[in-house]
DNA sequence: GGCGCTGGTTACCACCTGGTCGGGATTGGT
DNA sequence: ACCAATCCCGACCAGGTGGTAACCAGCGCC
């Protein structure tokens, strides 16, 4: 189907409070629930009965499935967006508000969950965030690479390690240890600290 | 539900020639498919219809499609761990082992996919294989330890890292590479190499 | 040559899925 | 007070789900 990210109508702003409340409602709850069991899995009726409403009455609001999840997917990005620039208006690395970004995830599960579970399932190409997916990547991993540019540039970056590597691997650690930090959820003994784990690995690759 | 790895009736060798044969081509086409979609949204009826007969035709075979899923997990680490131990045994190093499975992997994308899709599945505690991963993940985090501890014993680890770190960060990076890599399956030229991005993470933990 | 186990089949079950339809409240501007 | 837009519901639909029951063909051992 490949419903791309547009926004399906009646999820913007606009009609009554009530309806726009009741919209932040279905959000929460389907962030939570595509988290816990995926998208597919995950059922309209089940996101519905969590708000409170009926199955019909959360399609009125988000026209199909996938337009919930491009919806979920839109809204979270944006909210991660404004968080790290503001970081980086506060004067921090971009390296540094990541950090700060893997820090804030670990206080909310569910959404790690979200995209560890939506990310694996959405390598596959007809999977409708297939392309939301892909072009987040491009967008995040340009980014690392101009950023680590500069460090390269400046001498801080480890010789004999080339930007876009260094983007790639850093990327590839803030994912792989989401799953090892979910997976560990009951034994929060052994559960790693995926901010620190970001951090090691960011010494690993730059010289300061 | 919870099953655990335990090898469903009639999974194990036996019976007839025939019926051999057609365990081993459910089993590939389970871990084709549940590659492709995961494990929830994987229906019997197709894995069967892929292999030529009824779903319950191929219910005779696996009692219940969570021993169909135990039963592929448990083969692909069959087959892994003997290849790993072969490379071992030819005199190679552990992390040498481990980027010569990855390169092996990136020739089969189905398993790729499949353990990709499925480690972030079953992060959910109630996931059919979340116990399996959980004991798999213990595993090849304390052999990595083990191994990393041996090189920073030797003066081969660099300064400032400690083996856990190190080991975590490696498992995660072959995790991470994994998504990045079957994200960019149609666009090739930007593909990235996931046994050289291992290879360069290993450089960048160790000092030679 | 009979006989039991193996490897399937077709038919069926209860249940859940996303989505549609028509109607009935509620809301808020005029 | 009116009226349209918004919000939401119950009923329904076709189709797919894992699993069961009953049955049958053929293989191979005694």
């Amino acid at each position: 189907m490949t419903t791309e990210v547009t926004t399906g109508p009646g999820a913007r702003a606009g009609g009554y409070a009530k309806g726009r409340a009741t919209r932040e409602e279905i959000l929460d709850a389907a962030v939570q629930l595509f988290g816990e069991v995926g998208y597919h899995t995950a059922s309209l009726r089940e996101v519905a009965s969590r708000v409170g409403i009926s199955h019909p009455g959360l399609l009125h609001h988000f026209p199909s499935k996938a337009a919930l999840l491009a919806a979920v997917l839109e809204r979270r990005d944006e909210v991660d967006g404004l968080a790290i620039r503001a970081d980086l208006d506060a004067g921090h690395d971009y390296l540094d508000a990541l950090s700060m970004l893997v820090e804030r995830n670990a206080s909310r599960p569910g959404i790690v969950q979200l995209f560890a579970t939506l990310s694996a399932e959405a390598t596959s190409p007809d999977h409708p965030a297939h392309a939301f997916f892909q072009e987040r990547y491009r967008r995040v991993v340009a980014r690392s690479v101009a950023e680590l540019e500069r460090f390269r540039d400046e001498g801080r970056l480890r010789p004999g390690i080339d930007p876009v590597t260094a983007a790639r691997l850093t990327i590839a650690v803030m994912d792989g240890m989401q799953i090892q930090w979910l997976l560990a959820a009951d034994t929060p003994e052994s559960r790693p600290d995926m901010a620190a784990a970001l951090r090691a690995q960011l010494a690993a690759l730059l010289t300061d």
